[in-house]
DNA sequence: GATCCACAGGAAATAGTGGCTT
DNA sequence: AAGCCACTATTTCCTGTGGATC
């Protein structure tokens, strides 16, 4: 009987018989590895990554004079106006609000007579509570202090008091940033309380103004009027790019990250088009080129052809889908496979009674304990924020109701993909 | 125009986690 | 160790709602 030996088999086979059979000296020039000689085609990886921060700020000009506007009081020694920033991801608002806030700290410096200025960045993602952030911002200012960061656990009152403690220590302009600030929701309590700071007497010597970024502009709406007025009084609002714009930050960071020679000609216009159709993101747009090239390299080919873009479009929503799908609950993921087996039976759209069925076989077959209908009720609308599902209101009158239909809103082998590697 | 279906989703209560203070 | 405190995920109970039907 014989076995189809694998590549990687046979080569293993033939170094040992190179090496025990005594032609080579040693186990290294036997050695026929796996690792396949390739072309280099990045001349700086980091250019393309999502974390990147571009030194210079393109086709955003018009904001960054919004900016500096809503801002100019600082330089010239006065009370800060509060901003309020909105735009989709991706669009370059917290990349021109870092610009922003190391030229101010740098025009601050260079000016007689006008107080320093220092800028705090706390992400409401990571701590999506007026509490959390609070206690974020102290650690945030503390970090260049030696003072030890602090914990939760504390009343509310006295992380507020040690944030004023902080901010009054620095006696100059202090800048909050709350960066994806939509996070909070309706937790108005640290909007509410660092404008008014000042003026009930929590803080003396410095100056205190907040710089709210959303993602979401009906946020806005959803704040108490009182916090409205105060927390938005210069807004500015960042556009989605066109696909024009994407270009010129498309070929700018190639030239910057890539050997000059090898994107056809095609492909930064296509990454740019399929961006600007979809959300107009600039991230987005790095994204799907950096895994065009990542193909082209995968395949040992030294051009990256618009084909190319296309399997990247798919891998980069693969990518997005397995993200978003890690940060549910068990038991959100639970209903999303409830959902996507009755979509591959082909029975969706459905109503949340017959989805529930499907949940608890679900569960079961996890061994767990399955949830309440009313919490499946708020999963499935979890599910559709986030963009997994889609919600079809349904009213049949006397005879049959109101209520929702769902259906999937992404592709349903992704969602098992990502599903079998997450649950592993 | 009143009625009523079949839910959606709000409110309050509960359980459980993790960490600080005394 | 006991007592707070903030926060999350959940349950139970219940009110609200748009429009077809009476």
């Amino acid at each position: 009987m014989s076995v189809e030996l694998s590549e990687h088999t046979k080569l293993w086979k033939q170094k040992n018989q190179r090496y025990y059979g005594g032609g080579v000296e040693t186990m290294a020039a036997a050695m026929k590895t796996p690792f396949r000689d390739r072309v280099e085609l990045f001349t700086n990886k980091d250019v393309l990554k999502d974390h990147y921060e571009p030194e210079e700020i393109l086709e955003r000009d018009e904001e960054i004079d919004q900016y500096a506007n809503a801002l100019q009081d600082v330089v010239d020694g006065w009370e800060p106006d509060n901003v309020f920033v909105y735009g989709k991801t991706g669009v370059g608002k917290t990349a021109v609000t870092r610009y922003m806030m190391d030229a101010l700290e740098f025009e601050a410096e260079e000016r007689e007579g006008v107080d320093d200025v220092v800028s705090v960045e706390v992400n409401c993602h990571h701590h999506p509570s007026s509490y959390q952030a609070a206690i974020a911002l102290v650690n945030e200012l503390r970090s260049d202090t030696d003072r030890d960061p602090l914990t939760t656990g504390l009343s509310t009152s006295d992380v507020l008091n040690a944030l004023f403690d902080e901010i009054e220590a620095r006696e100059g302009t202090v800048l909050i940033v709350l960066d994806e600030i939509d996070n909070l929701g309706d937790d108005d309590m640290l909007l509410y309380q660092l404008p008014r700071a000042k003026t009930n007497g929590n803080i003396e010597d410095s100056q205190v103004a907040v710089v709210g970024i959303s993602n979401d502009y009906t946020f806005r709406n959803d704040l108490s009027p009182k916090v409205q007025d105060t927390l938005c009084e210069r807004e500015i609002k960042f556009p989605p790019y066109d696909a024009n714009e994407l270009v010129t930050i498309l070929t700018d960071r190639a030239e910057r990250g890539l050997r000059g020679d090898v994107l056809e000609d095609g492909v930064i216009p296509q990454c740019a088009a399929l961006a600007a159709r979809d959300r107009g993101s600039a991230r987005q747009a790095i994204d799907l080129l950096r895994e065009a090239v990542n193909v082209a390299v995968e395949d040992g080919r030294e051009v990256v052809s618009e084909e190319d873009v296309d399997t990247a479009v798919e891998r980069v929503e693969r990518g997005r889908i397995k993200d978003s799908i890690k940060d549910l609950t068990t038991h959100g993921q639970y209903v999303l496979l409830a959902v996507t087996e009755m979509a591959v039976s082909g029975e969706t759209p459905a109503r949340a009674k017959e989805l529930y069925g499907v949940y608890e076989e679900v569960a079961a077959e996890y061994a767990s304990e399955p949830l309440s209908q009313r919490s499946v009720h708020d999963h499935l609308n979890d599910l559709s924020m986030l963009g997994f599902l889609r919600q079809h209101d349904r009213n049949y009158g006397r005879g049959g109701g109101q209520f929702f239909e769902y259906e999937l809103d992404v592709d349903a082998q992704m969602v098992e993909e990502a599903m079998a590697d997450e649950t592993e």
